[in-house]
DNA sequence: CACTCCGAGAGTTTAAGGGA
DNA sequence: TCCCTTAAACTCTCGGAGTG
């Protein structure tokens, strides 16, 4: 799908994107190459090149970053399928909703292969660095809630370069409802172990965990997990909806 | 429950293309 | 070469939906 993205060429937007794409031309190389409606003047047919050169050559050098910072938000996914072992998912568990009254109890970040925890009070503080590691950041509604949170709570904390929020997608395919409700939608996810647990069960688990129960935490740290992970075949799901709701139908194969 | 600013839509600016 | 029309990009405003 970035391939076939325009949109962040300077003076491209979603029509003369969808107008490209109906004319024929699915990727860069095609745009760079053909006779096409754009760049009339040569001093944009210059800019036009330049800008496809590099998108070409922050893809081959994995800058996902210079993507992220053309890219409106409510377009990251487009960056997701060519950067997907270097995608982090991530969900937080807290005491409260804000920052000013709750605090970060558990994470959990699923990618590159493998899936971590980390736990306030005994290895929370190592998460900034080890979420560092990944250029693409993928949550459920992380744009207002988990990455301000993370902010207010590590003040070096650095969001990745590319953050998509499945919040929006799933509104925009038209899938409302939180995390659990749109799960059960699509029916994908594994909830094997943490069935009817939710949001607010998180701040009961962690103080029973505090009042010295360790069975609380590691079901806390289960779910956490479960809500994280899922992330993935969601995501799947939405920016495969996604394509084929943008992009017109592929040429026949000859 | 408090918090957040994306998303949609209307309004404004900018750039392309055609006619003279 | 210039100007006018038109279409698209860009900017602003406001309400809303989901987080533990």
């Amino acid at each position: 799908m970035l391939r076939s993205t325009f949109l962040h060429l300077p003076g491209v937007g979603p029509a003369t994107e969808a107008a490209l794409w109906r004319d024929g031309i699915r990727d860069w190389r095609e745009l760079a190459e053909g006779a096409h409606p754009l760049g009339t003047s040569p001093a944009h047919r210059e800019r036009l090149r330049a800008e496809l050169a590099a998108s070409e050559a922050a893809l081959a050098g994995g800058d996902a970053g210079w993507f992220g910072r053309r890219l409106p938000a409510g377009e990251h996914w487009r960056v997701y399928s060519a950067f997907r072992e270097r995608t982090a998912f991530l969900d937080i568990e807290t005491t409260a909703l804000s920052p000013y009254e709750g605090m970060v109890t558990v994470v959990a970040v699923h990618g590159g292969g493998a899936t971590r925890s980390f736990v306030a009070g005994e290895d929370l503080e190592e998460l900034p660095a080890y979420l560092g590691r990944f250029p693409v950041l993928v949550t459920f509604n992380g744009r207002y809630f988990d990455v301000p949170f993370l902010e207010a709570t590590f003040p070096a904390f650095v969001a990745p370069p590319v953050h998509i929020d499945l919040r929006f997608l799933c509104y925009r395919i038209g899938l409302s409802g939180g995390l659990k409700r749109i799960e059960t939608t699509l029916g994908i996810g594994d909830r094997t172990g943490v069935e009817g647990i939710r949001g607010l069960d998180a701040v009961r688990l962690w103080r029973e965990y505090r009042a010295g129960s360790a069975a609380a935490l590691e079901r806390l740290v289960r779910y956490n997990r479960a809500d994280t992970v899922n992330l993935e075949p969601l995501l799947e799901r939405v920016a495969g909806d996604l394509v084929r709701r943008l992009l017109p139908p592929p040429l026949p194969s000859r």
